[in-house]
DNA sequence: AACTAACGCGCC
DNA sequence: AAAGGGCGCGTTAGTT
């Protein structure tokens, strides 16, 4: 059956907008129809046909829908802007700008306006877009032009571009296209849901760890919360030191070397080796000290409203296919602070995360015997450690990391021997991959995303050494170019590896949000919600009648991903899934094997 | 005072 | 001699 696609024209002010229906080549099957409430009738159209919604950019036009939209959503998407950086690589291009204005500025031989910053909140963005040269809208197109043509010219060359490509590669694009604009939908959605934060666990929290909160004049004349400030006293006593400033790290350095302790930084990994009474409280003080500065008060006041704390997800801000944030700091909230993201009543939080992700990404991507079998029976440093290290896991994870990492110092290098003589072809693709990028090649993700090409700067400074004898230079050369050969090669050794395993993580979060939808409400209606997602982990916020559901839905979905991305792998990507009231409560365990789910193609 | 770069550390 | 990937964000040190 053909697919059909209708692109979407909303209109700058007001509710209205245009529509097109399209083929499955993206030719106009049908006139322009202009709609006076344009969620009405996409929510029309979504229910009687299921199209694929294409459209300048998903954090442009469905954020502005989706106020309006009934709870069933939109199903599928192909956004523009997402999908162009993904078809520029693949044609040897990199950093072009990415807006539906770039795209038809290109088609069309005209100057190409600069993108707005990447993940710009909406009101900043049409700030910058005031100043413009170009577009006063973050489309970015000219004035004069149609929006709605450029969209369907661009949409148009785009599935040309991706038919054009070499039949190998094509397979991989497609899904690529389609997972990247289903992401596109989960990051607006979990924006706009926002992540329940209960502001008295919280609370509680910060006065168990840090005490009172300061008042306004106390934090302005820089006085710091009672357990922090008692924290630093120890501190000095502990370093026989009065006038000691915990936070200057010069100080510190200065107390210790009078206790005959000799430092060269202050950083964790050195301080938890040091044999002194002051330094495990040095490190409490810091831990303290960064929760009190960017996880406390303040950051919930500017970033929780309503039980929710509502960062931006910005999809494709990393090189890789992971996510980026901005504000925050949605990607690194404290372990410690995870009580306080708690389930509404009648709810529960379904928290998910596959466990080891990138040993057995490389596993199925190199198909080694060996590493494959050290991964079927679940935990896969363990079976490492049994089938080539005698039985120490911790040595087995040490030298596993390094070889995806690119390290070689230290105790590693004895363990990489190892690891190339059992797993000759799980190492063989990392290294091959690090040679590639070492000679200023670029490496593709499993389904081909493409990782940067080095800069100017690279180039120039590797280009003269060793008479161009890249594998010279990067073995032995000392100095900037030496350095910044094996720099990349560390980079692109451990661009596949990752890359791939966003490859699979973003086809699972396409996988379950659209099984979501597919669950029956609850009997008020209520429908679980896909609110967290960090690179391997996801979090549902679910109704308690649903949540048992909505586990195997993610159990499912990642069994759907693995076959979508790595087809007849033997490789499988457990997840370890917790139904929990706080997100603190979803202890990783050791992980379970999936249930095999067979079905067809994607649905994203 | 306002800005930038480097650093350290939170997360994966 | 140097020898571990990707981010966001807050602080500090240095600059203008």
């Amino acid at each position: 059956m053909a697919e059909l696609r209708i692109a979407v024209d909303a209109d700058q002010d007001g509710p209205g907008g245009r529509l097109q229906p399209l083929d499955e080549h993206g030719q106009p099957t049908g006139p322009v129809e202009r709609v006076r409430e344009l969620a009405a009738a996409m929510a029309a159209r979504e229910q009687a046909q299921r199209p694929r919604w294409v459209w300048a950019a998903t954090d442009e036009v469905y954020v502005r829908l989706l106020p309006q939209l009934p709870a069933s959503r939109l199903g599928r998407c192909h956004d523009v802007k997402l999908v162009e950086p993904l078809l520029l690589a693949q044609e040897g291009a990199y950093g072009e700008p990415r807006s539906l204005g770039a795209a038809w500025a290109r088609l069309r031989g005209l100057p190409v306006p600069r993108d707005l910053p990447l993940g710009l909140a909406a009101a900043e963005a049409d700030a910058h877009a005031q100043d413009a040269l170009f577009a006063p809208d973050r489309s970015r197109l000219e004035p004069g032009v149609d929006p709605l043509t450029a969209l369907v010219a661009v949409h148009t060359e785009q599935l040309r571009r991706l038919a054009a490509l070499p039949e190998q590669d094509r397979h991989g694009l497609r899904l690529l296209v389609a997972a990247e604009s289903a992401g596109g939908l989960v990051a607006a959605e979990m924006a706009y849901d926002g992540l329940p934060w209960s502001t008295t666990v919280h609370d509680a929290l910060l006065e168990e760890l840090l005490g009172a909160r300061p008042t306004a004049a106390q934090a302005a004349s820089g006085a710091r919360p009672p357990k922090l400030a008692a924290l630093g006293i120890e501190l000095q006593e502990a370093l026989h030191a009065r006038q000691l400033n915990p936070d200057s790290p010069g100080q510190v350095l200065q107390a210790f070397a009078k206790q005959g302790v000799s430092l060269t930084s202050t950083r964790n990994w050195m301080l938890r080796q040091v044999d002194h009474p002051a330094a495990p409280l040095l490190l409490r003080y810091k831990e303290l000290s960064r929760v009190y500065a960017a996880h406390a008060w303040a950051w919930r006041d500017a970033w929780v409203r309503g039980g929710r704390f509502r960062p931006e997800y910005v999809v494709g801000g990393v090189v890789s296919g992971r996510w980026a944030s901005r504000g925050g700091g949605a990607l690194q909230i404290p372990r410690i602070l995870r009580g306080a993201v708690v389930a509404d009543p009648g709810w529960r939080l379904v928290v998910a995360d596959a466990g080891q992700l990138e040993p057995r990404v490389l596993a199925a991507l190199s198909g080694d015997p060996g590493l494959i079998r050290a991964g079927a029976a679940g935990d896969l440093y363990a079976g490492l450690a049994a089938d080539a290290f005698g039985g120490d896991r911790a040595r087995a994870k040490l030298g596993l990391l390094g070889a995806m990492y690119g390290q070689t110092s230290g105790e590693v290098g004895p363990l990489l021997a190892i690891l190339r003589r059992r797993f000759p072809q799980a190492m063989g693709l990392v290294e091959a991959a690090a040679r590639t990028g070492e000679a200023g090649g670029t490496v593709r993700s499993r389904l081909g995303r493409v990782c940067p090409p080095p800069s100017a700067a690279w180039q120039d400074a590797t280009a003269a050494a060793y008479g161009g004898d890249v594998d010279a230079l990067a073995e032995e050369g000392g100095g900037r170019a030496g350095s910044a050969a094996r720099s990349r090669g560390r980079f692109t050794r451990n661009f596949v590896i990752q890359a791939s395993a966003a490859d699979w993580a973003l086809a699972l979060i396409a996988a379950l949000r659209r099984r979501l939808a597919e669950l029956p409400p609850g009997p008020a209606g209520e429908r679980p919600r896909l609110v967290f997602f960090q690179h391997d982990e996801i979090v549902v916020h679910s109704p308690i009648a649903l949540a048992e559901a909505v586990a195997a839905t993610v159990t499912a979905s990642a069994e759907e991903a693995r076959r979508l991305v790595f087809g007849d792998t033997p490789v499988h990507f457990p997840m370890d899934t917790h139904i929990v009231e706080r997100y603190a409560d979803a202890k990783g365990g050791e992980p379970t094997d999936s249930e095999l789910d067979d079905e067809e193609g994607p649905g994203f």
